[in-house]
RNA sequence: GCACCGAUGGCGAAGUGGCUAACGCGCUGGUCUGCAAAACCAGUAUUCAUGGGUUCAAAUCCCAUUCGGUGCUCCA
């Protein structure tokens, strides 16, 4: 099935396909490691992850290269504030931000590109364009990028920059550019900040190189697809394509894919809004990964989406729902045979499900078919109506969305307990929600012995000992439920 | 200020010219259960921000207004 994707650059959805023989190459802009990432970030690498997903199940090979950006103004001044190297202090949240990953369920990158592992490749790059007069050093030592060499500049994010004129509005002589459009590729060591010792004097990268000589160096001069959040689109993108294929005198990108940012309660989500959550904060509050991850992926990406609690509450139920009936798919007792009816439907939700993200990643219109099927798929095991055949095509169904959706699979808990081993080493299990600490304090085997004597209690019609521990056991998180083939519980 | 995007039930949200406006959550009633939970069934927007227009036909197209977001500066 073909995938439509809307391209940035030609503002319609189009094809996207891999050069014959290739896997599909997309370069993502990653973290600036400088704190902990917040659920705004995630929503862009969970829109990047559920494009791969896609690609991966329709038998797309896929070649994702990600940056971590270690080194730039943020990590300099932190640094700098916590008296350490850049190089010591950006690792940590290099670490936290994958730990963050895998808590919600993003699958990695085929390759990871440091910054500062990659200064070689962004010197040379600068060395092509100054031989072609597009890069130019001032007095300061800095270097700068001619943006009057660029006739196309401003096609990405439909500016049009040919009525400007230096001079009149803007103070050109800053840092004595040539125009004051022009952006840093080098930048000069200001006194005692860190730099490194090039052909084009001592100095660190500007923010824009890195993702040229990088993209580049691990995609080649032309690639597939690339990806970012939607403020990167100006200047960041817009800076690296000019820079790349003045170099290269090629296409950089040929599909821009840009994920629309969130709102948080209704408002835009800042730290002065008091409405800025890290994914940790909310693991804290109680919220599952998967229900964050499910919120997050379940408006399309080129739609603003709405973070609340409620919904994300909702998402813990919907989740729910969908891991209920894998489990009573899994238990039936089907009759023989197959109920043509059932295929059918069976057939239409997958059809439609596989549609609905070849159609611009439509996941709302996705998950849709799937809940569709997942209340006909009740009715009929309620009925008896279920036969045996039926079952792995269902189960065929719900394994392909859980290849892109990866919600069903309960990893929960044991990032539930990594946010609080991490808080309490930190210092910060207060804020962790008390019906959470409950959850820690109680093991496994803790539990299936209260639920055993609650058995016990319930054979010999002692209900109100029964119901008294089934009520400690939900103060606790623990929900339980009785069934024919015996008790179940689980983790609020 | 200029440019661009959006506004659909109690909440989130799909649908972008034509069958009864998806789906999830919530709520109400019923079935099941010792009681619950889970699951199922039924109900829950005569209507898509507001006003006007185009059309045989509009949530979907056009204009205006209001509100929210983004970019123009660091930001996923």
């Amino acid at each position: 099935m073909t995938i439509q994707l809307f391209n940035t650059l030609s503002n319609t959805v189009e094809p996207l396909a891999p050069a014959a023989g290739q896997p599909l190459r997309i370069y993502a802009c990653g973290p600036t490691v400088y704190d902990y990432g917040h659920i705004g970030n995630f929503r862009t690498f969970l829109q990047v992850d559920v494009l791969r997903r896609f690609l991966e199940l329709e038998g797309v090979p896929v070649r994702h290269v990600m940056n971590i950006t270690d080194v730039d103004d943020k990590i300099i001044r932190n640094a700098a504030a916590a008296g350490v190297p850049i190089g010591e202090y950006t690792p940590r949240y290099e670490k936290a931000f994958f730990e963050d990953l895998d808590a919600l369920q993003v699958e990695h990158p085929e390759i990871i590109a440091r910054a500062t592992e990659h200064i070689p490749e962004m010197v040379e790059l600068i060395e092509r364009l100054a031989a072609q007069d597009l890069a130019y050093k001032t007095e300061d030592g800095s270097w700068y990028f001619r943006i009057a060499g660029f006739p196309a500049y401003g096609k990405l994010s439909k500016k049009d920059f040919s009525g400007i004129t230096d001079g009149a509005r803007v103070d050109v002589d800053e840092y004595d550019k040539d125009s004051a459009r022009d952006f840093a590729l080098w930048k000069a060591p200001r006194p005692g900040e860190y730099h490194w010792q090039t052909a084009l004097g001592p100095g660190r990268p500007g923010w824009h190189i890195e993702c040229s000589a990088m993209a580049m160096k691990y995609l080649g001069e032309s690639f597939d697809l690339h990806a970012g959040g939607e403020d990167l689109m100006f200047p960041h993108h817009e800076n690296e394509i000019a820079q790349s294929e003045c170099a290269t005198h090629k296409t950089f990108a040929r599909h821009w894919f840009h994920v629309r940012f969130l709102l948080v309660e209704g408002r835009k989500m800042s730290k002065s809004e008091g409405n800025f959550y890290t994914l940790r904060d909310l693991l804290l509050k109680g919220y599952k990964a998967s229900a964050i991850r499910f919120l997050l992926i379940s408006v399309p990406y080129r739609q603003q989406l709405n973070f609340t609690f409620e919904g994300l509450a909702a998402e813990t139920g919907a989740v729910e729902r969908l891991r209920t009936f894998h489990q009573r798919l899994r238990d039936v007792k089907a009759a023989p045979g197959l109920n043509a009816a059932l295929a059918a439907e069976t057939d239409r939700a997958s059809q439609s499900f596989h549609a609905a993200l070849a159609n611009d990643l439509n996941t709302a219109e996705a998950r849709a078919a799937v809940f569709e099927l997942v209340r006909a798929g009740n009715a009929a095991i309620d009925s008896g109506a279920i036969a045996a055949e039926n079952v792995p095509l269902i189960q065929k169904l719900l394994a392909d969305f859980d290849k892109v959706f990866a919600v069903i699979e309960d990893h929960d808990a044991e990032f539930t307990r990594f946010a609080l081993d991490w808080a309490e080493r930190e210092g910060r299990l207060a804020e962790a929600a008390p019906e959470v600490l409950a959850q820690r304090s109680l093991s496994d085997a803790q539990i299936d012995a209260l639920i055993e004597e609650r058995n016990q209690a319930r054979k010999s019609r002692n209900f109100a000992r029964g119901d008294a521990i089934r009520k400690e056991l939900a103060d606790k998180g623990i929900l339980i439920e009785d069934s024919k083939d015996g008790v179940r519980w689980k983790r609020k």
